[in-house]
DNA sequence: ACCTGAACACCGTTCAAGT
DNA sequence: ACCTGAACACCGTTCAAGT
């Protein structure tokens, strides 16, 4: 009496970012999923559950494919490098990456780590992180949601390297504690 | 033959950013905002335009409500009152706020002037106006979207004084040339 | 000039079916 | 177990009407 699937979660969620990327969150529906996996928008349910949960997936799929660096490198390398991969799939995923504004702050040990050893006060540690995390995704967020638009691409990479420095700078004046 | 007009532009706007307010962008359709003024939908056209010129609407009304300080100050009590009347329509348009990130960057002349004021040198203070806005509206769309629902308002509060410093001396080192 | 009714294509979601 | 059809309430938008 089973019957085999003929698409699962993995499937789903790939249609829907292929839809994001190429047309943007608005294109992201049930109706259009569906219709790229040759199914009816029935048919998702059973495996994504209801739309809020599909950009969900999207959101948790997107955090799947950051590349986070090798810890081979001093603090500021790695502070560097890890800005970078973020800003990767940020360019691969725009539409979804805006869409970590609105999800509760995760953070990846492996910053908190990176700032322990670059030698911040255990108890600012946190809110260092908060700050920076908002400096980077802010400045993400913006560039692939359209508000530098008027600018070239030339341009904002100096402003995201302008930024990187000042980051630099702000952990600098959290090790002088 | 001509019949007055039951609702403009304007009273439109405002059933819209109440809808917005009240329960968050995707509440904001043509329906509802007609329901609201008992109206139907097809009455909105003639004065809004569409859809996304409503919403274009909301960003420009919101712009407007923005209360710029007097100039009674220095450049850094200047700096902290304008991110403060930011973060006051922040909290009282959140939805809408949001919306800022997605726009081409409007530079307030009054930032740009104390910027110069402040001693930068001519040929940076655009890059510097461009990712001091960018951190501020990053932060208060984070906070506005639900990034930071899962620290108190103490927290938060702490975290944006820590900014305001942050920007302080991100100035302070473009000052040194 | 301004609003409405009718119409169309598109949404999200459920539930009872079919296999 | 998995998909579909039918159904419902809701969308955006147009266009020909009505006043």
């Amino acid at each position: 009496m089973s019957r085999p699937a003929c698409i699962d979660r993995s499937v789903i969620l790939d249609a829907a970012m292929a839809l994001a990327d190429e047309s943007g969150l608005h294109a992201v529906t049930m109706y259009a999923t569906a219709k790229r996996l040759g199914v009816t928008p029935m048919a998702l349910y059973r495996h994504v559950g209801d739309k809020a949960a599909l950009l969900d997936g999207l959101v948790e799929k997107l955090l799947t494919e950051i590349r986070l660096p090798q810890e081979r490198q001093d603090w500021r390398g790695q502070l560097e490098a890890m800005a970078r991969a973020l800003r990767e799939v940020a360019h691969r995923h725009p539409a979804v990456f805006a869409l970590l504004l609105q999800r509760p702050a995760t953070t990846p040990g492996a910053l908190l780590e990176a700032l322990t050893t670059a030698g911040i006060d255990p108890g600012r540690v946190a809110q260092t992180e908060r700050l920076l995390s908002t400096v980077i995704l802010g400045f993400l967020v913006s560039e692939v949601s359209g508000r530098f638009q008027k600018h070239s691409e030339k341009t904002v990479n100096a402003d995201f390297d302008r930024l990187l420095e000042l980051l630099a700078i702000l952990i600098a004046t959290e090790q002088g504690h």
